[in-house]
RNA sequence: GCCGAUGUAGCUUAAUGGUAAAGCGGUGGUUUUGUAAACCACUGACGGCAGUUCGAUUCUGCCCAUCGGCUCCA
């Protein structure tokens, strides 16, 4: 018996071998391209280069036919090791290569491997399929730019993406997959459901809300208010708007400025003087400020569901999911050194409560530490990622290091969901900050009658109300539970002679239970409101002929589950309620 | 923002160097229907701006928007 964990590796060994594959036929029909690097991924694996000319999508066909030959011929993957003189002769003309090539001399190794398949050298250190007709059926998926070292300023390749498998049936199984995750788009659903739209008359990336997609905002926002009024949350709310010379003291003006939406007012209309708020903290502090702070008021937790603004550059933009206006369920807590760790835990619970509730599973989560453009002391620093790191492992959580990637005022945990193609998006986040105390100059008077300073704990549930909605849509494909659903149940009269039935048990049922309830008047044949109100997702359908109308029974159809048959009215509530 | 692709009614699609075809939807009517789509009529579109051309929805350029990535981020 193969242990799964060898299939994986051989998948995986397959797979990169078809992207040296890939990286031969590019050889071949385009000489001259320079080679970056080619590894494996999720599902796949892609080759990035650097051509002289564009490529476009039509070309992937041609590289696939070059790749089928290469298949066919069987060549033969051949190691060697190499002294890097050797290794620098062969791939002198390959800038991405030589570059490779100093940083394993700066690795102090004294040696490279390099793989030969055909014609076709690459620096990799294997392992490979032993010849090319090893590896299995193959499809190339896209075509897409990226940078050099994943970095914006060095130049950008193309990548090609693709994948490979054992068989043709797992192959297929796959492009299947990807198809029908393709009908859980939550930009789709949210159409078809009638949740959401974008006009071109607002900014690209900010939303409208259809009453039914309010609907569920209003929903989330009232779970959220309910678990945070019982963990002593105080809800405040802050201007949309404030002027430049706060998020000067904050650091925004110089950190964030590029995505500020800039605003001037009547009076002195060509001055750059406030900014719509790309974020709640500045606000939070003020509300702080506001009056003097006791040891006693601490730890103070104040929420504000604050709508934000940020310009996001347009090839981010990603329906609700990244939008450039969206709804924070945001807080800042104010407390003591010694509270940070139970604070920061008592969030993290809460974060995990809230998945729960939704059905959603975390897929990972990450420590995110001091960025390039941050402010504040290297101590600070120090002690707060310290702190931070003690409380997972304290915590026995599991987390990946993403360095460099804090807010510029301190490190974070940063919690990622994944949608439905499986990118992963930072829901939750909680972040730890001594700085902006400091630049604020917060204080609060401890036990000795002394002013000190509060540490800042800046935190997200949600993260964004609207990105979250987004990867519940895309989780639950619009089936939304009983609970949240806006509509949940619609009656629908065989005939319009059953109307007033229908009233009437609609009627019935909210004197019971206020559910929420539709009926469908319309003059069509009752399989075609069943086919509609089953496209709209909704969790029960009540059916009522001459049949029900006379025995004063409803017959119910539930969303996945078909045909419950006749029954009467406080059968059907109670049954909502389980 | 960068690389590549796409853009025809509210939605899904068709065709064309001589101004556009259909289904769903919407409106009006007929029908009174039993668990995924009755019938008839009407309604409604070439993303924008230039250029080439006698003539452009079609070809070219620019812009805008969207999609897949990169980078960035809640």
């Amino acid at each position: 018996m193969v242990s799964s964990s060898t299939n994986d590796n051989n998948l995986e060994v397959m797979r990169h071998s078809c992207a040296h594959v890939l990286a031969a036929a590019v050889q071949k029909l385009y000489p001259g391209t320079k080679f970056a690097i080619g590894p494996t991924i999720d599902n796949g694996f892609y080759y990035d280069f650097g051509f002289k000319k564009s490529l476009s999508e039509h070309d992937l066909v041609k590289i696939e036919r070059e790749m089928a030959k290469i298949i066919k011929a069987n060549l033969v993957f051949t190691k060697k090791q190499l002294s890097h003189q050797q290794a620098k002769k062969i791939f002198v003309n390959q800038f991405y290569k030589l570059e490779l090539l100093e940083e394993l001399v700066c690795d102090g190794q004294k040696t490279v491997t390099i793989y030969q398949t055909g014609n076709f050298i690459d620096l990799c250190l294997g392992p490979h399929v032993r010849s090319t007709s090893q590896i299995g059926p193959f499809k190339l998926l896209s075509l897409a730019g990226a940078y050099w070292r994943g970095d914006e300023n060095q130049p950008m390749l193309t990548r090609i993406y693709g994948t490979c498998f054992v068989n043709q049936k797992k192959l297929d199984q796959h492009l299947d997959q990807l198809e029908k995750a393709k009908k859980r788009d939550h930009r789709l659903i949210g159409k078809n459901l009638n949740l959401f739209s974008f006009h071109p008359q607002a900014s690209p990336g900010n939303v409208f809300w259809q009453p039914k997609g309010y609907f569920l905002m209003k929903k989330l926002i009232e779970y959220w208010r309910e678990k945070h009024e019982k963990a002593g949350y105080l809800e405040v709310r802050t201007p949309e708007i404030l002027t430049n010379s706060i998020w000067d003291i904050s650091g925004h003006l110089k950190s964030f400025a590029d995505k500020m939406y800039r605003v001037s007012t009547p009076d002195d209309k060509n001055n750059w003087n406030m900014s719509i708020k790309p974020m709640n903290c500045d606000g939070g502090v003020l509300i702080y400020k506001n009056s003097p702070k006791s040891y006693r008021d601490l730890p103070l937790r104040m929420g504000e569901l604050g709508v934000v603004h940020r310009y996001e550059a347009s090839g981010e933009l990603h329906g609700i999911i990244r939008s450039r206006e969206f709804t924070q369920d945001d807080a800042h807590i104010f407390c003591t050194k010694s509270q940070v760790k139970s604070e920061i835990k008592e969030i993290i619970d809460l974060c995990f409560d809230f998945y729960q509730k939704f059905d959603l599973g975390l897929d990972h989560l990450e420590l995110s530490t001091r960025p390039k453009n941050s402010i504040g002391s290297d101590e600070i620093w120090q002690e707060a990622e310290t702190v931070m790191e003690n409380i997972l492992k304290e915590n026995e959580i599991d987390y990946k290091i993403n360095k460099g990637d804090g807010a510029f005022y301190g490190p974070k945990i940063d919690f990622h969901l994944k949608d439905s193609l499986g990118r992963t998006w930072q829901c939750s986040t909680i972040q730890l900050d001594f700085a902006q105390p400091e630049n604020f100059d917060l204080s609060y008077t401890n036990q000795a009658g002394k002013k000190v300073r509060p540490v800042m704990i800046h935190r997200v549930i949600y993260g964004s109300l609207e990105r979250f909605l987004g990867i519940l849509i895309e989780s639950n494909g619009g089936n939304f539970p009983f609970w949240l659903a806006p509509t949940q149940a619609i009656i629908i009269p065989i005939t319009d002679q059953q109307i007033k039935y229908a009233q009437q048990v609609k009627k019935n049922i909210k004197k019971i239970n206020n559910i929420r309830i539709e009926i469908d008047t319309s003059n069509e044949t009752a399989s075609k409101k069943i086919a509609l109100a089953e496209g709209q997702k909704i969790p029960y359908l009540i059916i009522i002929g001459a049949k029900e109308a006379k025995s004063k029974t409803i017959n119910i159809r539930k969303r996945g589950e078909g045909v419950l048959g006749e029954m009467r009215i406080e059968e059907f509530v109670k049954s909502t309620q389980s």
